[in-house]
RNA sequence: UGGGGCGUAGCCAAGUGGUAAGGCAGCGGAUUUUGAUUCCGCCAUGCGGAGGUUCGAAUCCUCCCGCCCCAGCCA
């Protein structure tokens, strides 16, 4: 049997690596440098947690680093909220920059530097044109575009046109500064694109100390050549940004040599991963905010009570590959519950209750029964549960016309309650409405903890709730935001779906989730798994539905 | 007859000339005090299509079809 080298297995295999490895190998560099640039302009969202994954992920992989840096060239875009919650979200995802932490604005100076380089070199110039200009002269798709007025003039011109726009000269707008390649060129980004652009903007960091900032693609390759990365990983729509990022590093006297290369972005049924969209539904109040459990963002995410390390895995069963695809919510919450089946301690909750009172059991007695606080580890220990004469069980539990197979509670049915005892159901009261509010059961004292001593069997194994030591909570169950698999972020607001959040105000929990602390996952057995929400407070409960568990009976009865 | 990419099952995705991995979903079955979990089995004579090269093609060649990205002084 061939031995595999363990770091070698556990890296994951995608094309990426592949490239990684051979660099490696082949001696092109000794060590792996990578880093994740976002722009402080928006929340971090799972299609985020693709990049983060990947490119920290390569770095503690192939024993390199990866830095966070933030590319904050357009200061009139980004906040100080953001920058924030970048932060915040990239730990908490599970990942840490160390000290490797910049701004692509530590390096305007060294930007501008290089600026007059490429100006003394004849390859860029000071244009005068108007914006709409540009655009005119641009060309389109298939023609070439017109080469601008400007283009020819001198390099004293420009150093000083250059220099006077710097010092703030110029209103915005009046004049850029562009590279001087190829106005014909196939690849727009060829046609002598910006590279500075004038803003009288105050910058978050910078302040007013420039007037002027470089574009994402003056500042990005550069940016990466002085961090010394090895690997500038970015998504597809930059492929052909690519030309020009090397364009700019073959013609600067930068310290090193990055490469670029793109993957597809990460796209989920059910949902929209774009930064606008997600802006626009906070903005509009479609929902509660960034953290909204309905949410993609990490914070939303955080918030509905799903673990990072199942975040994780999903990017990871994902894969990284260079095809667009759109990949089903299911595969995610399958992670989700992966994780969440092995830690979560398991309680009992009603959500929508249904008084039973059991006839036989004496009025004023009750007894503590002993409960599994998860059946597939032992270490996590036991809890004590009240059993008494009036409980509350599920209302989807109950049905007075039982379908086929179903086997819970029904007329003259007997189903066990998890822990206690088998109970029969004898009558059911109704209200004036013709509602039903009441069971009336019976239950076999010989069964207690739930297995008879006959050895007759029950089909059902349901979840109760004492009702005098229960205590009332507010559920809130989520469903997509988007109704469609495939929804149109262009006309978002009508694809919503009304229907994704479902608050239930009074169901009852079993005590001990009283006073738990608000990190922890907890499984509502035979209904999914729950968190605290951070509205929650020791007089009111608060609980997200993480996920549901998988449920076959909904699809036998077809609901 | 602009440039750059991508097409392998319902959804992701390996595979780089030697006879289609794996996961999700689905479908059977076993176990089960959660209709959960766990376990077992099934699920592409087929790789966008048509030709060609070869003993042999998802992999190489030719032509065709489809989808995505680019015309910000956004990133």
């Amino acid at each position: 049997m061939a031995l595999v080298e363990p770091t070698a297995r556990e890296a994951g295999q995608d094309f990426i690596r592949d490239i990684v490895r051979a660099d490696l190998a082949s001696g092109r560099h000794k060590s792996v440098v990578t880093r994740f640039p976002p722009e402080p302009n928006g929340y971090l969202h799972i299609g985020h947690a693709k990049a983060i994954c990947l490119s920290f992920g390569i770095a503690e992989e192939f024993g390199g680093h990866c830095n966070l840096r933030y590319d904050d060239t357009n200061p009139t875009r980004e906040a100080q909220e953001y920058i924030d919650a970048i932060e915040r979200d990239v730990h908490w995802l599970g990942f840490d920059w160390s000290s490797h932490l910049y701004h692509a604005s530590d390096y305007f100076e060294q930007l501008y530097a290089w600026a007059e380089d490429l100006i003394r070199a004849g390859k860029a110039y000071v244009d005068d044109q108007s914006q709409e200009e540009m655009r005119a002269t641009r060309g389109t798709l298939t023609e070439a575009g017109t080469e601008s007025p400007y283009r020819g003039r001198g390099v004293e011109d420009n150093l000083d046109l250059f220099r006077r726009m710097r010092a703030g000269a110029f209103a915005n707008g009046a004049r850029v500064l562009r590279a001087k390649i190829d106005m014909g060129s196939g690849n727009i980004n060829l046609r002598d694109p910006v590279l500075y652009r004038i803003l009288h903007t105050a910058h978050p960091r910078t302040g007013t100390a420039w007037c002027i900032y470089p574009s994402y693609d003056f500042a990005h390759g550069q940016s990466d050549a002085i961090e010394g990365i090895t690997h500038s990983l970015c998504t597809l729509e930059f492929e052909d940004h690519r030309p020009l990022y090397d364009w700019l590093l073959d013609n600067l006297p930068v310290p090193s040599r990055p490469r670029q290369y793109e993957f597809a972005r990460l796209n989920l049924t059910h949902t929209v991963l774009s930064k606008r969209v997600l802006t626009e539904l906070v903005r509009g109040g479609h929902v509660a905010g960034w953290d909204d459990p309905r949410m993609p963002t990490l914070a939303g995410l955080r918030r509905r009570g799903v673990p990072p390390a199942a975040i994780r895995d999903f990017v990871k069963r994902a894969g990284v590959a260079k095809a667009n695809s759109i990949v089903d919510m299911a595969m995610f919450e399958f992670s989700i519950r992966e994780h969440l089946n092995k830690k979560a301690a398991r309680r009992m909750a009603v959500l929508r209750p249904l008084k039973v009172v059991i006839d036989n059991y004496p009025h004023g007695q009750s007894e503590e029964i002993e409960a599994l606080n998860h059946p597939d580890d032992p270490a996590a220990g036991t809890r004590r549960l009240r059993f008494s004469r009036e409980l509350y069980v599920e209302r989807d539990d109950f049905k007075e016309n039982p379908p086929k197979k179903f086997f819970r509670l029904s007329p003259g049915a007997e189903v066990r309650l998890r822990y206690a005892y088998f109970i029969t159901c004898r009558e059911v009261k109704k209200n004036e409405a013709g509602e039903i509010v009441e069971l009336r059961c019976t239950y076999d004292p010989a069964t207690k903890g739930g297995n008879a001593p006959d050895g007759r069997k029950v089909k059902a194994t349901l979840h109760w709730v004492s009702a005098s030591d229960s205590r009332t909570a507010e559920i809130r169950l989520y469903n997509p935001l988007f109704a469609r698999p495939d929804p149109n972020p262009a006309d978002f607001a009508a694809e919503l779906n009304p229907n994704s959040l479902d608050v239930v105000a009074d169901a009852r929990v079993e005590p001990a989730l009283a006073g738990r602390n608000s990190g922890a996952a907890v499984q509502f057995e035979r209904q999914g798994y729950f968190c605290l929400d951070a509205d929650s407070t020791p007089e009111r409960l608060v609980f997200n539905r993480t996920v549901g568990l998988r449920d076959n009976w909904a699809k036998i009865a077809g609901t």
